[in-house]
DNA sequence: CGGCTTCCGTTTACGAGGTAAACGGGCGGG
DNA sequence: CCCGCCCGTTTACCTCGTAAACGGAAGCCG
């Protein structure tokens, strides 16, 4: 077990600040009789992020908070509101961040970059929150995740478009790139939840067969190591530039990406 | 709005036999009786296309099979098992595809076509449990969705070596593959899932501002027919097309990608 | 200063869901 | 014929989400 630890991840919350900072929401324990709906949503991703999704209930985040259930109905009107505030408030923290910005200061790829790598801090940051954010229902059917705000849309867009891009090639790469970064941040961190859950369940109970008849499935075993390998930086970062070029050339041949290759 | 109809996708469930047959489980009608965990599985499966993943109860699915909730947890032992049982059920009809094959017949290329379409069939014929495919803990950390299979997760691997991958290529490719699947996937279903939604959701109860202010999102605006429109079957085409360029070229310089670029 | 409104957390209550446990009828083997 | 087992049913309990009524504190107006 002494493979170098891949927490040199840039992306990773140890990695910088440590944040997961959520937001600041008036410190607990001055101003604390104030209840209002950015601090209990600032409270539900606490929560979530500490005790998973599935913890989270009306009670006992009312009880985290140091309330009843009942009186967080008077700023949330629903759990599902909340659920989606929820999301809100976790992708809302891309405007917190230094390193990204709304507005491309140098070149698309450079914008296009920063985004990724701060949506993935924030995944990161949120694994338990990001299946959320993945599979909740967007506001309109053309607001894709993990990209759900009407902002980011707006300004992914019009950095693309004002670097050149064609209308149809903008919203080609806003499609395949919400589907990059879903795709590899959502594999991510349930990945991670797997590998959290198997690393604090080694309960007394024994399993009935632990491993499943590997035995009939011989590659699996062999590269078991490899594919255990965590190396979701890296892959992550080549993916990325692979992304990035595909729309470079879009980009120099000034037209929709391979359209009419249907062959009907 | 005279669109070239998308329904001549080739993977849609209209566009092929209408299937979404999820698994033959002794007729009903015939031997009526018998409950058994493959007929529940069926059931749930069924019960979750038709009525939504949020409308599956234990006692709603029991009443659906015409018996008592508590009858089931005698084939099933508890209702997370039965999710767990549903994913396994939807991923096996690989199986029964005849246009997806364990073997590479005719290249890796061909194999990994095959693969993905037939995924996608999938997820398209159950848009309401792919989710479930994509976030449910797989049951170990390196088995990644939607792929879940260890019988799968084998195929792919031996296919790629056997056709020259070295050993970390083929790794690296399953990943990326996985990722791939899982993020275009999700995203078209979850975009079916709204626009669904969408349709047969104009309540009559006003949402306050339907439109939250567009105005502010002038790009949005502007481009809103193009972000509607649905590619996604030229999408996902042109994105795997892209992906096995790109594992091509690995395959052709016999190396790992990109390694040895941490700088350690 | 008293009373009234408004705000906001609490109490109470209900229906639905997951599931443990006890139950009971039918059926096949002694 | 009786016994025990198989399997669906009944009953019951606890947790949830949330509607509705409640009650006190804080501010406003006279």
């Amino acid at each position: 077990m002494d493979e170098p630890r891949e927490d040199a991840d840039p992306d990773s919350p140890e990695g910088r600040g440590g944040a997961a900072a959520v937001i600041p929401a008036a410190g607990r324990g001055s101003g604390r009789a104030g209840l209002d709906r950015r601090r209990i949503l600032g409270a539900a991703v606490e929560f979530i992020d500490s005790q998973g999704l599935g913890a989270l209930t009306m009670r006992r985040l009312g009880a985290h908070l140091g309330v009843e259930a009942m009186a967080l109905y008077r700023y949330v009107p629903s759990r599902e509101n909340l659920l989606d505030g929820v999301v809100e408030t976790v992708i809302d923290e891309l405007y917190g961040d230094p390193d990204v910005h709304l507005e491309p200061g140098h070149g698309w790829q450079d914008y296009l970059q920063r985004l990724a790598h701060g949506v993935r801090r924030i995944a990161l940051a949120h694994p338990e929150v990001f299946p959320l954010v993945a599979t909740r229902p967007p506001a309109a059917p053309w607001v894709r995740p993990p990209l759900r705000s009407l902002r980011w849309v707006e300004s992914f867009l019009v950095a693309l478009i004002d670097s050149g891009f064609s209308q149809e090639a903008a919203v080609s790469a806003y499609r395949a790139y919400s589907s990059f970064l879903l795709g590899h941040l959502l594999l991510e961190v349930s990945q991670k939840g797997v590998a959290v859950n198997a690393e604090d369940k080694p309960e007394g109970v024994p399993e009935a067969q632990e491993a499943t008849d590997l035995s009939q499935y011989p590659t699996v075993v062999r590269l078991e190591s490899l594919l255990s390998l965590d190396e979701s930086a890296a892959e992550f970062e080549e993916a990325l530039e692979n992304l990035l070029e595909r729309l470079e050339i879009v980009l120099r041949e000034g037209r929709t990406p391979r359209r009419g290759d249907s062959r009907d």
